[in-house]
DNA sequence: GCCAACGTTGGC
DNA sequence: GCCAACGTTGGC
């Protein structure tokens, strides 16, 4: 049974535009429990919302597709590096991540505003008060909404 | 195991 | 830049 995942990002960290040009990248750096737990349930062929955080508009800008299971965030081993975590060990890893592909843009992205506005929307957990989970998972209502909005201008 | 302090996220 | 919300840490 393939599930549905919502992927934030800040874009001046890591953009859908860099995926597009990367094709498929680690989802490296998730430094939370829930986010890793999430990631630890995905499937190859899981689909995704890429959403762009922490900028004037935040909006789900593109679809992108999980392409390899859970397995550990080599990041949490370089020392020195910004997500370098002395806890976990290649033998003993405590952050996984998996790696993502780019699929498409949604034709017009879908705003955080516009998410708000769509009554079937309410319960989505990126809409919750003071949510700021990172990997979340969607609904397949929500997945269809999300990518119907993406088909037609507000 | 509790919970206050702290750091981070992210919309506004 | 502000600040509410929330996860994590660490003293006890």
């Amino acid at each position: 049974m393939s599930r549905y995942w919502l992927f934030k990002s800040e874009p001046d960290a890591y953009s859908f535009e860099q995926l597009r040009i990367d094709g498929s990248t680690p989802w490296s750096g998730v430094r939370n429990f829930q986010a890793r737990n999430n990631m630890m349930e995905m499937q190859t062929g899981d689909l995704g919302l890429f959403y762009h955080s922490s900028i004037p508009v935040p909006a789900a800008v593109g679809i992108v597709k999980v392409v390899r299971t859970a397995y550990p965030d080599f990041t949490a081993f370089e020392r020195g590096g910004e997500y370098y975590d002395p806890r976990s060990t290649p033998e003993k890893p405590m952050w996984m991540m998996v790696d993502v592909a780019y699929v498409e843009p949604l034709a017009y992205p879908v705003t955080l505003a516009r998410m708000r506005d769509e009554p079937r929307l309410v319960g989505m957990a990126l809409l919750k008060r003071g949510q700021r989970l990172s990997v979340q998972p969607l609904t397949p209502q929500e997945w269809k909404i999300v990518r119907e909005l993406g088909t037609r201008e507000a």
